[in-house]
RNA sequence: GAGCCCGUAGCUCAGUUGGCAGAGCAUCUGACUUUUAAUCAGAGGGUCGAAGGUUCGAAUCCUUCCGGGCUCACCA
């Protein structure tokens, strides 16, 4: 079987949709000489891992679009700059500045960064750059630059020309008083600049204008093309899927209805209707919808301190059509989870490859991992050694594994840091060091003596062993309470590894160090003040 | 009201063309000359929400029902 029908036969959701898009367009190239896949992006905010999700399923959707169809894909990375800006957000500087341009499309406001042209391509600016760090492939597309360049022109005509059909498309789904005032299209006050919410008093089709009421009162009339109209979101989505013959574009269930009316809109304008998918929401730990201003769930830069982005695309692969919920202790099983499929993909048939995770997440060619070790065991490794940067690790990596090094292991390497970032937020704050009392004082000194005196090639047992002796030297009421003060003093936690394997783990010298350091109070530094 | 998702071990969930019910954690037992919680080995634990149907065979497909959750109707 060549890959290709392979793929035509794989039950991987991405292939599924891929064959939608296939069909859709017949086998055959569209006229526009490619397949438009599309993602949209409001630049009120800024990307946010919603937008990392859609754009990283139509990426997979695309990739295997490409396996099935040597047709030409793009993917539109959609703007929708000339939206008007609403509320000043309470993350960005020169808020009084702001808060002078409400109303105004987001590329007619000074960026309050002063860093762009305007807020708007600050933000286009941020959603690029978001994007680029991991490596997609897309095409930036700013609606207000496709609305001023006529780009839209032909479209927005239609759009006055069966202006009374596509109300009637839109008006029942909304609110009785939306309806009162609803219109399509936003005309742009020539004296203001406010996109405005106005009723269309009367429109000209041959002329091409609408006339409405601008904010001083006066009548007016504007063309509806070359940006001095905007459209309202549903009709605008519906004007854009027209114009620019998008073939495939995704969305969450929240917007089941608008897609539907959309797919109405895009008719009446005699388009055709992408293919959709509509995807579920995303829900925090108590199964609450995750939502920016609430602030619960999990950011894309949290994700990606504890984890590399290759967990992150399998959580947004796996299971696109449930509800999941997206919190911390999800980051680690996906890790675990991507290396596993990893590693069973070196031993997979061609087809059986198609339907693995780790193919859809590295289009086709992920890497190959050597050494296989899961992130648990990194995590329990980290706090084990109290690694503070991840050459510690490594020290034991390399005695478990001669020839791996962090150049040799990228993935490992990548996860060992990882590893640290989550001992030093998570394991660390709980440590609370103690000082040593008299007994226990002295029973430290022998040990680093003793340690410094041992044969250099002794294994852990045979530390262990010494630790041992150790504290049979000193009057303890029994050796548990030994080890415990060693937990408790050099560790800051009343239990802990074998410490046999734990000296040898963390270096003989860096033991008598450590050592030293709790007999000299150094550590105490370190407690947990709260 | 309309629509979507979920219900599998104590917990969180896998289960990919229907073919002997799985993982992680938790629990229990044992090993490793310290510890209930480094690590390792092993064990117990489920009427797959319920009832019908299709099938030689259903966690999986169809129907109905029960239970839980979410979304839409202001903005995009």
């Amino acid at each position: 079987m060549s890959d290709r029908e392979a793929a035509a036969a794989c039950k991987a959701w991405p292939f599924q949709e891929a064959q939608r898009v296939l069909q859709r367009i017949g086998g055959k190239c569209p006229e526009k000489g490619y397949v438009l896949f599309e993602t949209g992006y409001g630049p009120s905010g800024l990307p946010h891992i919603g937008t990392f999700a859609e754009v990283v399923r139509t990426t997979m959707v695309r990739h295997a679009f490409a396996t099935l169809s040597d047709v030409p894909t793009r993917l539109f990375a959609f703007s929708d700059d000339m939206d008007g800006l609403r509320k000043v957000p309470d993350n960005v500087p020169n808020q009084s500045m702001l808060s002078e341009y409400l109303g105004k499309p987001l590329t007619a406001i000074p960026d309050p960064f002063e860093t762009h042209e305007s807020f708007g391509h600050h933000n286009n600016a941020r959603l690029c750059a978001f994007l680029d760090s991991f490596g997609f492939d897309y095409t930036f597309q700013s609606a207000t630059e496709c609305y001023k360049s006529g780009r839209f022109d032909p479209v927005l005509r239609k759009v006055l020309e069966h202006y009374d059909a596509i109300l009637n498309a839109v008006l029942p789904i909304l609110g009785k008083e939306r309806q009162a005032t609803y219109s399509p299209f936003l005309p742009i006050s020539p004296k203001t600049g406010h996109v405005l919410q106005t009723p269309v008093i009367a429109r000209d089709v041959s002329a091409g204008t609408i006339t409405f009421e601008d904010e001083d009162g006066t009548k007016t009339e504007l063309p509806v093309t070359a940006g001095h109209c905007k459209l309202q979101w549903r009709v605008d989505w519906a004007m854009r899927w027209t114009a620019l013959g998008v073939d495939y574009e995704m969305s969450g269930k929240d917007l089941i209805d608008s897609v539907r009316i959309g797919n109405q809109i895009c008719r009446i304008l005699g388009g055709t209707p992408p293919e959709g998918f509509t995807y579920e929401l995303f829900l925090d730990e108590n199964g609450e919808k995750i939502s920016k201003s609430k602030g619960n769930g999990l950011s894309v830069e949290e994700w990606l301190r504890y984890a590399p982005p290759e967990s992150l695309k399998l959580f947004m692969y796996q299971s696109p059509r449930k509800a999941k919920r997206l919190y911390f202790d999800v980051i680690p099983r996906n890790v675990d989870d991507y290396l596993s499929f990893l590693a069973k993909y070196e031993e997979q048939s061609a087809d059986e490859r198609l339907a693995n995770p780790v193919w859809h997440i590295h289009e086709g060619s992920p890497p190959r991992e050597t050494l296989h070790m899961t992130y648990s065991i990194l995590l329990n490794l980290a706090s084990a050694c109290h690694a503070e940067e991840s050459s510690v690790i490594w020290g034991y990596l390399s005695r478990y594994a001669p020839t791996a090094s962090p150049e040799t292991e990228p993935i490992l390497d990548a996860l060992a840091q990882h590893a640290v970032h989550y001992y030093q937020d998570f394991i660390k704050p709980t440590k609370r060091y103690r000082a040593p009392n008299d007994v226990e004082r002295a029973a430290l000194e022998d040990l680093a003596q003793a340690l410094e005196a041992l044969p250099t090639n002794l294994d852990a047992e045979g530390i262990q062993t010494e630790v041992y002796e150790v504290g049979k030297r000193h009057p303890f009421p029994e050796l548990k309470a030994w080890f415990k003060a060693l937990y408790e003093i050099l560790l800051g936690q009343s239990q802990g590894p074998r410490m046999g394997s734990f000296i040898v783990l963390y270096g003989r010298a860096e033991t008598v160090a450590l050592i030293r350091r709790a007999l000299a109070g150094a550590l105490l530094g370190k407690e947990d003040v709260s």
